[in-house]
DNA sequence: CTCGGTGCAAAGCTTTTGCATCCGC
DNA sequence: GCGGATGCAAAAGCTTTGCACCGAG
C-alpha cells in the first residue's frame, strides 16, 4: 500500500480530534483505541465490525471484539466515524472526517455501495427540522436500485455480466 | 377498536393485490399468509417481527415465526409492506399501500418515528438514478434529531418532560 | 493506588435453516 | 398425490454482558 501524504495528515488530525474528545469526556487514552482509529483511517472503504476485527488481528495488534464495539461507539459519538445500516443486519461504518457530506446508492445486484452528493438533502433536512421542531443531528439517505446494463448485459459499474 | 370503513376497503384491495401477486408468481394462497396481511392492515403503526408474531398469537391465529418472516418477505416483494432499519438491529415494517410516499424522522430521545413528505426526495432519486445509471427501485431517508423543548423542558411531540 | 478499560467467553436477540407434517392445487 | 408451505426447534449471526485482570491517570 502506498503512503498517501494527504491521508497521513488526516490521520494526524483525526488523532488530535479523538484526543480532544477523550479529554473533554474524561475517557482514558488507551493504545487500543488509537490503534483502532488508525486502522480505520488506513483504508477508505466502508467496513463492518468483523472485517475491522480481522484486520486488527492480521496486523500485529491484538484487540477483542468487545473493544472494537466499544471504540466504534466512542468514535461515532465523537463524529469521527459514521454508522450505517444497509438492508442487511450487519452495521457498516465509514470514516466521517476529511470527507465531504455524501449519501449512498446500493446496487441491488452486487450490493456495491456508491456515493453521491446532493445539496437538496441538506435542504430537506433543514426544512423538516424547522417544520417538525427538531434539531436534526444527522440523516441517512439510501437509494436502492438495479444498474442499467449495456446491450451486452454488462453492469456499467462492476463490468460483470449480470444478464438477465 | 373502531372499524374504519376506509380501512376496511383498503384491506379488501390489498387482499386482491396479494392474490394477484401470488397467482402471478405461482405461489400458494395459504390462510396463514392472508391472516398475516390482514393483521398488518389492521393497525396503522410501524411494527417489528416479534410484535406482529405476538399479535397473531394473542388473537386466535397461530403462526410460527418462520412463517411470519417468510410472509413478510413476500409482502415486501409484492410491495404491500415496506421494510425499514432504524438504527437498531431489529427490522421495522409498515404498510405500503393506501398511504402516500413519505419518509421518517426518528427522535433521538424517545425513539418515536414521525413521518414527513417532501417531493425533493423523489427528485434526488431521479437525478441520481440517471446520473449514476441506475434504475432506482426504492429509497429510505431517515432524519435523526432531538426535539426542540418548550421553556419548561417538555417535548412538543410526546409532551413528556425531557429536561435536560 | 484506583477505577475504568480490556480480553475472553458466555449469554442474548434476531433471523435462518432442517426436517417432518400438512394442505393447496 | 405431489411439492411447496408450515411449525417447531435447533443453529447461526451479530452484539452485549459479566467478570477477572491490567494499566492509564
Amino acid at each position: 500500500m502506498k503512503i498517501d501524504p494527504q491521508q497521513k495528515k488526516i490521520k494526524a488530525q483525526v488523532r488530535e480530534l479523538f484526543t480532544a474528545y477523550l479529554e473533554k469526556n474524561k475517557q482514558r487514552k488507551t493504545p487500543e483505541r488509537y490503534a483502532i482509529l488508525d486502522e480505520i483511517y488506513s483504508h477508505k472503504e466502508h467496513f463492518d465490525v468483523d472485517s475491522l476485527f480481522v484486520k486488527m488481528k492480521s496486523r500485529n495488534y491484538q484487540v477483542s471484539r468487545a473493544t472494537v464495539y466499544n471504540t466504534l461507539d466512542l468514535l461515532v459519538e465523537a463524529e469521527l466515524v459514521k454508522k450505517h445500516q444497509f438492508g442487511q443486519n450487519t452495521s457498516h461504518y465509514e470514516q466521517a472526517y476529511g470527507y465531504r457530506q455524501h449519501d449512498h446508492l446500493i446496487c441491488n445486484r452486487c450490493k456495491e455501495v456508491l456515493e453521491f452528493c446532493d445539496p437538496r438533502v441538506q435542504q430537506i433536512s433543514n426544512t423538516m427540522g424547522s417544520l417538525l421542531k427538531f434539531q436534526i443531528g444527522h440523516h441517512s439517505l439510501h437509494l436502492y436500485g438495479d444498474p442499467l446494463l449495456t446491450e451486452k448485459g454488462e453492469c456499467q459499474h462492476c463490468n460483470k455480466n449480470l444478464y438477465p
